[in-house]
DNA sequence: CCACCTGTAACTATTTTAATTACAGGTTAA
DNA sequence: TTAACCTGTAATTAAAATAGTTACAGGTGG
């Protein structure tokens, strides 16, 4: 299972996104997310560090890098998800067995349509769209 | 990232395509994957479990329930990996923010439709496919 | 100056994964 | 019928990932 930094980074930026006149510290965040202020704080950097939001050390408040409607949740995914690679692969399996031999370069092929069909469809999705959900009466 | 397990049981179940004819233990599986017998045994028990596979207690060779090509990677997948979710979302948010409140039912949808894709994906492909890319000269 | 905040290191607990040892008991052939 | 070989599975270990927590240096601003 991917980990739940990607779930809460997005409901970080859907909280900035949400709130773009406030200055929400990180306890506040955690609050809502239901965490420690210090695991809200981890994923603002890596959201910092991939150039989606600015921060400032002393001041509470985050904001958004670019309008919400341009940042996808690829770009989230990507920015809090260090592996390249959503699938693992066993290593060095038997070089002179001959399904051994090619089985990674064809797993590797195999997985790739798989992690870009996904990463397209995360893509396809942005802060904007996470809002209008949120808000939308129903 | 997700566990080698599927990448080995491909491997595996490539193995035993390949090998009609032949009984292969566990110790020859491992050596071909380069990891214990008691690994692979455990994998061929929860490919038994999924239906695909056929064993004998005490007796070395599996064989497959039914043909490469009806064998996808999406049963594979299934088969070794127990989560239905791909993607973790984080639990109990608070109910008492509005972004909080909704996040989780809007999360599950936008990851859903990445995580059927990548299924679709997986779907498509299956072990006779993998044989043919295993076998191609090239 | 003081209350408040961020960034980050360090430590802990939990979970997952994989490797490994061990063994009960089935299978087969000499 | 025994010996070699095998499976299924429990139990243990080790390593890695994840998340929670404490602590603190130092920036910010009234």
């Amino acid at each position: 299972m991917i980990n739940s930094r990607v779930a809460v980074a997005i409901h970080i930026l859907a909280l900035i996104a949400s709130k773009p006149h406030d200055d929400l510290p990180s306890d506040y965040i955690a609050s809502s997310v239901n965490t420690n202020p210090v695991v809200i704080r981890r994923i603002l950097g890596m959201l910092r560090k991939a150039g989606l939001i600015q921060t400032q050390v002393g001041k509470a408040g985050a904001s958004l890098s670019r309008s919400p409607s341009d940042i996808t949740l690829l770009n989230v995914y990507r920015a809090v998800e260090p592996d390249e690679e959503l699938f693992a692969v066993h290593e060095n399996p038997n070089p002179h067995c001959p399904v051994g031999k090619r089985i990674n370069a064809v797993l590797d092929e195999a997985f790739h349509g798989a992690q870009s069909a996904l990463e397209k469809k995360l893509a396809g999705q942005n802060i904007q769209g996470i809002m209008d959900h949120l808000f939308s009466e129903g």
